[in-house]
DNA sequence: TCATTTAGCGCG
DNA sequence: AAAGCGCGCTAAATGA
């Protein structure tokens, strides 16, 4: 490089808006500042390709926030390599350093997200925006997350959990923008076989004629299936005596009206959840396209907005298909969080008991249980807190083969059982115990108190302590599937590009013409892959699993393998 | 009448 | 009516 360009040169490029609402954009090198430049709304897209393109080393932009500044990009077709999300990093610095008393006073980084909408051409809603926008704003909160960032217990990890963080922030944007393919036809196939033709008022047939069996059986012939406590009473008059009308006390008793009616409640979900006014709604051009919402869950996971995206029920899942020369690569995590436990606690017997197979049979063939069965609700069962039943009777077996794997949930019980605060591999913290912990434990020390103050508090005290026990698990598990995602969409985004069909039209977003992420969840991944890359997809899908391990854990020697499937072609479907 | 809570069930 | 963690969504019930 002979030019050395103060942009190409950067390590970080920071976005924002002068005072005037304009987009202002600062090279940040470590001494400090060497550029900066005004750059209007409309070409924006091609300046931030064009500093990609040109840059020496990737760059990570800084900006406010993803789901405010990706999308317009996105929809122009350009991608940025990494990123630092500044509100999504504000929100794990600000609970897990301590010190941090600057970022809990700028509390304007507490404040969601704007609703990005899609058919609006301004950047973000500036009832929201321009506080933190500010470009001032963005390097003043940078400077102290950086300082945050060198106070943290460790500063290593929590640089790659800033990383991921904002990795993930980008995937979102970029899933959401590419969307599910879901063919609609062939989920108004499934609704129609499944619930039958829509009579009058737009009822299912077979909803209807099980409601009229159920009602027969009741001998109540007017009531309505839809309302718990009719349904309930009706229930009761006709001598089945329960509690409550949920699937799992119904499944108990032995009555004419009960099968009827556990149908009829199946087809009723599916109607509502996910039955023609959904696709209605949240089908578009043979795209679904969730709001996914990165760190959303206390623990690290996404949440989701709109649509139901984290609950597709698998009924469904025919209806996911690819493109006409396009594959599906589905691939989830097999028992991500127990193998996220043996890593963390350095449980080499747990990590041996996982290694190239099956978790579950590997605690059976170390004499742990003795079915598979009960190796799940063992392992679910310890990293729930789980105290009775099958799970209470089989967990303390657990805990004499895997006494490291054991000692670390039981020790992040204990810690939150006694109002503490426990923390991810990678250093998030949970929250601590909330306000009605904390009343029902003063009413429970007051002089005064009686014996069921002290029952209640000691309940939520466990009940705190069950959650913190499961946060550090599933917080350490959403960590690796950030890790996982975070090097998948930069190895899909290095498969070179394909033609689209004839036909199709040449502009639009520039990652759909390469596999890419279409979805996620916890603990998978689907990608849509051109059929000549699908074979890529899966080996990039399977390198960034191990790469992710790789990057938490270091050489700790334990595998997590994918269940990976390519779909077949559209046309042989 | 509208806003909030509850019951129930889908997903990991 | 859950035991045993984390969510979102819908319709009915309840509260204001």
């Amino acid at each position: 490089m002979t030019d050395h360009s103060p942009w190409a040169d950067a390590d970080r490029i920071a976005l924002g808006r002068t005072a005037g609402g304009g987009i202002v954009a600062t090279a940040l090198s470590s001494p400090g500042e060497t550029a900066r430049r005004p750059i209007t709304q409309a070409e924006l897209p091609a300046w931030v390709a064009a500093r990609e393109a040109e840059a020496e080393r990737p760059i990570r932009w800084v900006w406010p926030s993803t789901a405010e500044w990706y999308p317009p990009l996105l929809a122009a077709g350009v991608r940025v390599s990494r990123c630092h999300d500044l509100r999504l990093s504000h929100a794990i610095l600000r609970d897990a350093v301590p010190g941090a008393a600057e970022l809990s006073r700028a509390a304007q980084w507490d404040a969601p997200d704007a609703e990005h909408d899609d058919r609006a051409d301004t950047l973000f809603d500036l009832d929201v925006g321009p506080q933190r926008d500010d470009l001032r704003e963005v390097l003043a909160e940078l400077d102290r997350q950086d300082a945050a960032l060198s106070a943290a217990a460790d500063p290593a990890r929590m640089r790659v959990l800033l990383a991921a963080e904002s990795a993930g922030a980008l995937v979102a944007a970029e899933a959401r923008a590419a969307g599910v393919p879901w063919s609609a036809e062939r989920h108004a196939e499934i609704l129609d076989e499944v619930l039958g033709p829509r009579g009058p008022g737009g009822v299912p047939a077979r909803m209807t004629a099980l409601a009229a069996r159920v009602r027969e059986a009741l001998g109540d012939p007017l009531v309505s299936l839809d309302s718990p406590p009719r349904l309930l009473r009706s229930m009761r008059a006709a001598g089945i005596r329960v509690e409550s009308t949920s699937r799992w006390e119904l499944a108990e008793i032995d009555h004419p009206a009960i099968a009827p009616l556990l149908e009829y409640k199946k087809l009723a979900r599916l109607l509502t959840a996910n039955g023609w006014a959904w696709l209605d709604a949240w089908v578009r051009d043979g795209r679904f396209r969730p709001v996914y919402v990165p760190g959303g869950v206390v623990t690290g996971r996404w949440a989701s907005s709109g649509g139901g995206a984290l609950q597709l029920p698998r009924q469904l899942r025919g209806a996911l298909r690819a493109d006409p020369g396009w594959r599906i690569v589905d691939a989830d995590v097999a028992q991500l969080e127990p193998r996220v436990l043996a890593a963390m606690a350095r449980d080499e017997r747990m990590a041996d008991a996982a290694r190239g197979r099956d978790l579950y049979d590997g605690v059976v063939a170390d004499g742990a249980v003795a079915t598979r069965a009960e190796a799940k609700i063992a392992v679910l069962g310890a990293m729930y807190g789980s105290t009775t039943g099958d799970a209470g009777r089989l967990v303390p077996r657990l805990r004499r083969v895997y006494p490291r794997a054991m000692a670390l949930v039981d020790r992040a019980a204990q810690t939150g059982e006694n109002g503490g605060v426990v923390s991810t591999w990678l250093g998030r913290t949970s929250p601590p115990p909330g306000e009605e912990v904390r009343r029902a434990q003063a009413r429970a020390a007051a002089p005064d108190a009686t014996a069921a103050d002290e029952r209640e508090a000691r309940r939520l005290a466990r009940d705190h302590g069950r959650f913190t026990r499961n946060f550090v698990v599933q917080g350490t598990a959403a960590e690796w599937a950030l890790a996982w995602l975070a090097d998948l969409r930069l190895r899909l985004a290095r498969l070179p590009a394909v033609d689209p069909p004839a036909g199709a039209p040449r502009s639009g977003p520039a990652f759909a013409r390469r596999a890419h992420i279409a979805f996620f969840l916890h603990d998978e991944v689907i990608v849509h892959a051109p059929a000549e890359q699908a074979e890529a997809a899966a080996d990039a899908l399977r390198a960034s699993a191990e790469a992710a391990g790789r990057l938490l854990f270091g050489s700790f020697p334990l595998d997590f393998p994918l269940d990976l499937a390519i779909g077949p072609d559209a046309a042989d479907a």
